[in-house]
DNA sequence: TAAAACTATGCAATCGTTCCCGAAGTGCAT
DNA sequence: ATGCACTTCGGGAACGATTGCATAGTTTTA
């Protein structure tokens, strides 16, 4: 605060020893009826507030967290860092939010800027071009508390939040499947991530159960994660002028989701008489898009509230733990028109 | 940093005091030159990296900034906050954000939040509830750093940033009014904020300069700033069932645009053709809309940069500051379908 | 040659808090 | 009366870093 009070003036203006104030103020038992009552009630008259930063020190604990997004201008990460922030404020923590803009080297700044200032734990959703995860393995050998959420870092073995993307992939391909599409595309992000494979699995899972055809051709995967506008448009330009033109297309990034519509509007086809489209997304206003758009939502805030609920108990768990859940959250597929039946 | 060295650790392992450490790695010319550099890669190789906690225990300097919105997932804010975590990450201060949610008594807890963990300054967007700003005036009257952005606190006399709102909401209705509208209505947020005032000072200077009567049943306020669906829709529901009902209609808040545009289809008005819309909106997909929406964007990310470089300027300027910034930013007037001209 | 000046380093206080330890005071049993 | 336990409080170290001042040693200067 400011021109704030500290235990010092406490305990000089009632002729005490800080100590005596401290532990009065922390409801000690050896300190006295009169004298806890006569220090408790100065205190609140000051208003006072004891300094985190001191306490830090003594503790050894900066009561921060530390995040790790690709950004934060997204519709997801947005989400989650609001339900991050719900869950850090209500437990004295306050959240550091970095950003990597989906580049590995970044993301290794970042990290080692988090450490530097004392985060007491990492909330991580690695950026589209991490391969190297071995700062992660360090730390989280070495005891550092960290979650990952949405995009995790598999060979960790640490708590996961992710949402249960082989099924909502699935679902998202079944619903077109059951809509008379077989020639279904899929446009993902990087290889690297493992949300990518695991969407890319729900896909062809859901092709294989109604025995269409997994044609690689019609996979394609934007290395950037959809930052590049370019490398979303050649995909699709790719796909487009393929000899058999896929009927319809499933993008399973929030990003690209959003990219592609202008997109393939600008190519010349109608969504979805020309072509059927349905993508992961986030964005709550999907419904107003021309046409609306079919989602799969996932649920960054409920996710970005258990993935900090796990971290604070993993922060303030006296005992290590060895026992790491790995949290799977439904998905919402929301069936708008531009996945509309096949005439 | 995990298990990091401190400067007793690299005082003992060099035989030297502290002291000596200290200087050495803040390159005082009071020490030896083969010390000096002796200390200096002894540090390198162990990778120290001072403790920000103890060295904010020392200064009196959280390196910290505290920020006040009313949400993060919020197209404006996002891209705000955007700009304010890259202005900082590179000066040193890290960003602690907290939300409102449009409640007055959220942001006053907020700020004494923020304020109880030494912020050394505060990044404001005032709610839309927010009518009390005495708190704002003490603190700064104190000389605490404050930097109003956006949503502006007018009767403090500190730094603001802000779009020119004026100029933004003229040029949205001078747009329509060139396209042939008359009865144009305008959708604010709450009458506490001055860019609601500002954004319907504009809308008012536009129609006196063409002649057009300044009708008091064409102006909505929502007072909770589109947080309320029913708010938004109560104001259209009003205004769609005007005896004269208006033939287009300008929202002058990021939510509340995107608020109505299924609240208007759902009506069963077509835009433009029963009714025309344009709106201020930050978000990124307002092209791909149902019609393609015409916009008025404000450079968010811009503002948000602009806002925390005047912030720390403040915060690490040695002697205080009486003369305050009052930066008017231009704002893009994009015209697409949503407010075509009138058949 | 002795004093002055300068160099290079250490000591200790400080920031605000906690907590170990010691000590004074009281009450009670022996 | 003496010892012991218990209650209640204060002293001071510690967390990690900076910094004014002291000090020891060396060099310069009168």
């Amino acid at each position: 605060m400011f021109g704030s009070y500290t235990i010092k003036d406490i305990a000089k203006a009632l002729g005490l020893s800080t100590s005596t104030v401290s532990r009065a103020l922390n409801g000690s038992y050896e300190i006295g009826a009169e004298t806890k009552k006569l220090v408790l009630e100065y205190a609140e008259k000051v208003n006072y507030r004891p300094n985190p930063i001191a306490l830090s020190l003594k503790e050894q604990k900066s009561h921060s967290i530390g995040v790790v997004v690709c950004e934060v201008a997204n519709n997801y990460f947005s989400q989650a860092i609001n339900g991050i922030e719900s869950i850090a404020y209500n437990s004295g923590y306050h959240v550091i939010i970095t950003q990597t803009h989906e580049s590995a080297a970044r993301e290794a700044t970042n990290v080692q800027h988090l450490l530097s200032r004392h985060v007491d734990g990492l909330l991580v959703s690695v950026s589209a071009s991490t391969t190297d995860i071995t700062p992660y393995q360090y730390l989280h050998d070495k005891g550092f508390p960290i979650v990952f959420f949405d995009r995790v870092a598999q060979a960790v073995n640490t708590h996961k939040i992710t949402a249960n993307n082989i099924k909502g992939a699935f679902d998202l391909t079944e619903h077109l499947i059951a809509n008379g599409f077989t020639r279904i595309a899929h446009i993902t992000s990087s290889r690297n991530l493992l949300i990518s494979s695991e969407r890319l699995e729900g896909y062809k899972e859901a092709l294989q159960k109604y025995n269409l055809p997994v044609q690689p051709e019609y996979i394609k995967h934007c290395e950037n994660g959809g930052m590049i506008q370019d490398e979303v448009e050649m995909a699709l330009q790719e796909l487009m002028t393929l000899p058999e033109r896929p009927q319809a297309l499933i993008s399973t990034s929030d990003r690209i989701t959003t990219t592609c519509i202008p997109i393939i509007k600008r190519m010349g086809f109608k969504i979805p008489d020309d072509v059927a489209f349905a993508g992961f997304t986030n964005s709550d206003v999907s419904e107003s898009f021309d046409p609306p758009l079919t989602v799969l939502r996932q649920p960054a805030f409920q996710m970005g509230q258990m993935a900090t609920e796990l971290l604070i108990k993993t922060i303030e768990s006296k005992r290590p733990i060895y026992e790491y859940q790995n949290e799977l959250v439904d998905t919402e597929l929301i069936v708008r028109k531009s996945s509309l039946k096949l005439a």
